[in-house]
This record gives structure tokens, sequence and C-alpha cells, in this order.
DNA sequence: ATCGTGCAATTACAAATGTAATTTATATTT
DNA sequence: AAATATAAATTACATTTGTAATTGCACGAT
């Protein structure tokens, strides 16, 4: 596991977009948070190019924009983060966050079936 | 749910102590993390301070000591750090987080019958 | 009464974060 | 070519966080 970089609440809804649409630029960055957030275009550059000077994205420069490419996958980031979360919540034990979170939230059966087959799909050990 | 305050990790490690033996005094929580985490008493002191402030905890004066005591129950503080790890990462599915969980880390066979009772007790709706 | 010890209170200070404005370079319009 | 619009680069600045050191104060030991 390569080191990733750590990225900030902020930063990570942007990484989502560049994940989401590799090569995303940055005029479309804003457009994808018009009404969703109330962020001011300048916030938005700015925590592109602090991801940038993180490593976790690059950026090829496409005419006169800027292209955005992440540099560190999804996959690595959410194991990173997930472990953290679990190791700072709920000790690293997995059985209390499942509890927590079936309780928390108010599930259908439908999802229900979901979780248990999600379960059931996985090999222990 | 009240207004639970951001506590941040470090003092997330605090807290669980003050959650653990409610009245702890700051000597106490300082032997806590004797040889478990290499921080200066004066460290743990001003982390407590601040949640002091942040109104996560307070504090009775018990002759010349202070003891702490969590003003915020931890059921509220792990709802709100789930909930937001969860709208962040997985914005907010739980099938993707369990997926990512069971998948990332090696269960053994009598933790995966754990995690599928605790589904099976779970009432949906 | 003084001195040291042990806490608590106050202050410190760099890095990260949230949130942008200003300046500079470039391209397009008139 | 000059003015204007646009995007990138640089700079800004308050707050939070991690990590303490310093100062003040009270109590017990000399």
């Amino acid at each position: 596991m390569k080191n990733v970089p750590k990225i900030s609440d902020a930063e990570w809804e942007v990484m989502r977009e560049i994940w989401e649409q590799p090569g995303i630029t940055a005029n479309e960055i804003v457009a994808k948070f018009a009404g969703r957030k109330d962020w001011s275009p300048h916030t938005i550059r700015s925590l592109a190019n602090r991801l940038v000077k993180k490593g976790a994205v690059g950026y090829a420069v496409q005419g006169k924009h800027y292209c955005f490419l992440p540099l560190v996958s999804k996959e690595e980031c959410i194991h990173k983060e997930s472990q953290s979360f679990l190791d700072r919540i709920f000790d690293g034990e997995l059985s209390p966050l499942f509890a927590h979170f079936v309780k928390s939230k108010q599930i259908s059966r439908k999802e229900l079936e979901e979780l248990k087959r999600i379960l059931t799909e996985t090999e222990p050990e």
C-alpha cells in the first residue's frame, strides 16, 4: 500500500469528483458543486491545488485548461480512512461498528437482505 | 440529539478515558497513556482542557484535583462521527460500507457468524 | 516564614484546514 | 493594439489541531 496522503474533509469532496471523472477541469468541478455546496470557485480551486501539492492528484495541461487526474486510487483512500475510523471510534472491532450502523439507521427489509447477502458471500478466514 | 462538539483525533483518545472512568483525574489520565502514547503530560492536560472548553467534558474540584466528567455521551459522539464518516466516504450508503469492511479485514468464521447474528436480530423498517 | 513541589492556568507556536481575495499571464473581443 | 475576460499562481488570514513550555498559586516540609 502506497503512502496515501491525508485528505481533509473539504478536499475529499473535490477528490470524489476527480475520481468520478478523471481528467475533469477546474471549471467542471466548480460546476459540479453549483447549488450543492456554497463554495466560492476560488475555494474549489484552492482545494484542488492542495490535492496536487499533496500528491493526491496530478494534472495535464489541456490547451489553456488544467485536467486533474487522481494519483491515488479511491480504494486506497477509502481503505485508509476506514481503518483509521474503525480504530479511532470502535477500537478496531468490526462487530460494534456493524451493530452501531444497523441500529442507528432505519433499514428497509430489502437493504437488510442486501447486507446479509454481503456477509453470506464472504469467505471466512 | 444535542449539539455535540467536534472532537479531534487526539482529543478523542482522552475522551475515551473519561468515558471509561467518569471522574478520572488528570493524573490518572496521564497514567493511562504511559507507555501507550508518547505524549507529554502537558499535552494530555491541554487536550483535557480543550474538551472542557468545547463543552464535551466538565470537571468537579475534588480537594486540589480536578475530576473530569463527560458531558456528552459516547453514543452521541459515536453517532455523530459515524454519520459523518458514512456520508463523507460512502455517500451515506450502508451497503458499500459493509462490503468494504468485510472485504478489507480478514474475518474469522466466528466473527462472521457474529456479524450475521447482528443482522438477523435487526428488525427491518 | 520560606522554599520547593505539584497542579492548574495561561501562553506558545508551527502545521493543517476552511475559506477565500489579489495578482499575473493569456486569450478573446472590439 | 487596447480593453476585457478568464484562468492560473500567489498570497491571505482566521480557526483548529498537535504538541508542548512557562507562570502562578497553594500546601506541606524545613
